[in-house]
DNA sequence: TGGGTGACCATAG
DNA sequence: ACTATGGCCACCC
């Protein structure tokens, strides 16, 4: 896996900002990419999660849903039932793939780290 | 060079 | 509520 000087830094960041959701909250890839800037789309978050077990330091994907909070990237864990164990173990209730109560363990980046 | 794909999202009808 | 379409950007044939 080659990556430009660009999409490194960008990785950086989509790491930098995973790491920091708060344990038992969840937020999704749109999110993440509208924090950075939107310059790039929700989908090279989605590609930076592939890759996000290239990373030296563990980063939660797990934590990272879709728009509505279903687990679209369970497939790419260890196990499938990886993602889901993860997050119940935090006390994130899952049931068929998707997040229970979803709006309520919904973490905002942008919202969140810029009010502090 | 160009088409297909992807852990996506917003909008229109 | 559901489908269709376009945008997004990088990757791999």
């Amino acid at each position: 896996m080659k990556l430009s000087e660009k999409n490194a830094d960008f990785f950086e960041k989509v790491y930098m900002v995973v790491k920091l959701i708060p344990k038992g909250r969840v937020t999704n890839y749109g999110s993440i990419a509208h924090y950075l800037g939107s310059g790039r789309s929700s989908r090279m978050v989605g590609w930076a999660m592939n890759n996000a077990h290239f990373q030296k330091d563990f980063v939660p994907a797990h934590r990272v849903v879709n728009r509505e909070g279903v687990l679209t990237g369970k497939h790419h864990f260890a196990s499938p039932t990886q993602m889901q164990e993860l997050l119940e173990a935090e006390g994130v209730e899952v049931l068929n793939d998707k997040i229970v109560n979803f709006e309520s363990h919904f973490w905002n980046p942008a919202k969140e780290l810029e009010l502090d």
